[in-house]
DNA sequence: ACGTGTTACTAACACGCGTTAGTATACACC
DNA sequence: GGTGTATACTAACGCGTGTTAGTAACACGT
């Protein structure tokens, strides 16, 4: 590898001083410099084809231009991978739009969960976002209350640091309002996870308000927890299987866990959306090929990285809104378990 | 945000020179420092809660400790993001394990086909993982021949650039064995994307070898190309069942295109795998959850980011393989949609 | 002729670290 | 007592840039 061009060769070229090419080749407003001396200067860098040495200048300006995004990979480390390659999408359109790079950097589950800290410590990021953060990091909140600028994914109960998410409560209710619109009264449940995470909670909290807007009292023997996994979802759907009194429908929190309830469906011979109506949450890429076609709720991964990475760099600049929680919609994609006619020409 | 301690703040409270605490920090090997001194400096830094500027080292020491993964969002775009989140942890992975950081950079479609070129120019990164590259790229070349680090995943022709990818041509190779196994003479073949991918003739080849290995010449009337997406897939299906003699078997070379050839054969009334066998290639998420589920080939995501990192962090510290062109292994996973039993407990 | 202001530049510092070359002391050996 | 060697450190340089403070030349009004 020949050695690199440096803006002392640039300048030489040119017939300059270092500072003059500086100058230039930023586009400093409001110095002097004449237009030959400027065209000299572009020329020489070009004919050089010199780029500056993005360490040297991190180093003297104090910024990487850098984010990073950190992915927690705990127990939903399978399900969570639906969503990366649309938040990082939407992460990374984001972070070049501001001029950022995007750092990615996932925790293993046999890392320590504040593996990620160094970064942040070691100046290599401007920001972090944290995507499935713990709630006992004391790293964190040491982190935060020193101002450094951090946006979670996924929400932290009992704290303020911004946060993106989707409105899991609001998201679960239009679900089973087309349930309800369907003529379904007698509507079971099977979470996406147990009730420690709090999407669990909020989802649940949703089918409860939706039931309860139509005078339909809470029912604890038609809510099963699933477990992120399709195994989970099959055991939980024999169990409201198993009740006296099924169901006509089910309310499935996770596609993922619903793919699993769909086959013990099928193992019992029931047929969807005929004798139980189905519908789901997250959207995933499978839900549309599924045998039927899964009636759910969409999560807007891209918005999500967007909006984080957004939010991030805002706080980063000094220009933070007074308002750093954020809650993005979901929306309800009608397609064939749920026994309704999905609307012309949408899949 | 308080003023970060520097070396120097933790020399000052250890009462020695920062020559001396960057050599203790560093664990430099064959000095001498008396355990006393080193003890001093290591409860310093650990009271300052000192880290490293990482600009700075970058710029002393002129490595980044970064490697950069440019991912190609072309037409292929849909298709390519089913692998996504295997091969960024298997990159991700193999990094970390050398001490890397990953840095991602999409280039989306509107965007110059060499914006990445600031990456590697700028010493942002000191190696660079092409994903989906172009081959008109002149810029490409000139970093290759400057000996700038660089492994391509997916193949270049005509190139001798290191680089990572599947095995196609033996993938393609045993899904058709597969269907020959089990009886079927006449079979057909719905390519993954149009010729002008190397990864579709390379498929085709496997299929046309395979073919010919048993005897049976190649028949241009039972191959039809795929685009990627499921649409196209759907289209190539109807051509080949409005064949006067049709196919008993599709070898169908990506699983998202099968989708959409399974809806066709649906939409005529067809049974997979009764009245039609059907075999894929990459092995999607999607895949095993389609009714029948698809026997498929299956791509090793994670080992295609390992492999890659692997190679291109040998490269970068000077300990390059003789052999360059790493080929991976696939393999062939029996689900349903070719109608043999899978083995036991698999699924 | 002399201050004042503008134009067009440059010298020199600082960012925080790794590292090389060098110094001072202690100790051993003949 | 001088030489040699190991030990335990430190002073100072350089990485390549952005930026601040400063200088030289020239025009202009009085």
């Amino acid at each position: 590898m020949p050695d690199r061009p440096t803006s002392r060769d640039v300048a030489r070229l040119a017939g300059v001083s270092r500072t003059t090419v500086s100058l230039v080749l930023n586009n400093v407003p409001d110095v002097h410099i004449s237009p030959e001396t400027r065209q000299r200067v572009l020329e020489a860098a070009r004919q050089l084809n010199y780029y500056p040495d993005a360490s040297a200048r991190r180093l003297v300006s104090g910024k990487t231009s850098t984010i990073a995004l950190v992915w927690h990979r705990g127990p939903d480390r399978t399900y969570r991978d639906a969503f990366l390659p649309g938040l990082l999408q939407g992460a990374t359109r984001a972070a070049r739009h501001y001029g950022y790079y995007v750092l990615f950097r996932p925790i293993e589950p046999d890392e320590s969960d504040d593996a990620w800290v160094e970064l942040a410590r070691g100046r290599h990021t401007d920001g972090l976002i944290l995507s499935g953060p713990r709630s006992d990091d004391a790293a964190l909140l040491d982190l935060y209350r020193e101002g450094f600028p951090l946006v979670l994914h996924g929400q932290l109960p009992g704290t303020d640091i911004p946060a993106v998410d989707v409105d899991n409560e609001s998201g679960a209710m239009a679900a089973i309002r087309h349930l309800l619109a369907l003529g379904h009264r007698r509507i079971g449940m099977i979470t996406n996870a147990p009730l420690a995470y709090i999407a669990s909670r909020q989802r649940l909290e949703g089918y409860r308000r939706a039931l309860e807007e139509v005078g339909i009292p809470f029912d604890e023997a038609l809510v099963h927890c699933g477990n992120f996994d399709e195994e989970s979802g099959r055991q939980a759907m024999q169990a409201l299987l198993a009740l006296a009194e099924r169901p006509t429908a089910v309310f499935i929190a996770s596609d993922m866990v619903a793919v699993g309830a769909l086959r013990a469906l099928r193992e019992h011979g029931l047929r969807v959306p005929e004798d139980m109506a189905i519908a789901g949450f997250d959207d995933i890429a499978t839900s549309r090929y599924l045998t039927p076609a899964l009636t759910t709720v969409h999560v807007p991964a891209f918005g999500l990285g967007w909006s984080a990475v957004e939010l991030l760099i805002r706080i980063i600049e000094g220009d933070a809104p007074s308002e750093t929680q954020v809650r993005l919609e979901t929306e309800l994609v009608v397609r064939e378990s749920c026994g309704a006619s999905a609307p012309q020409g949408k899949v």
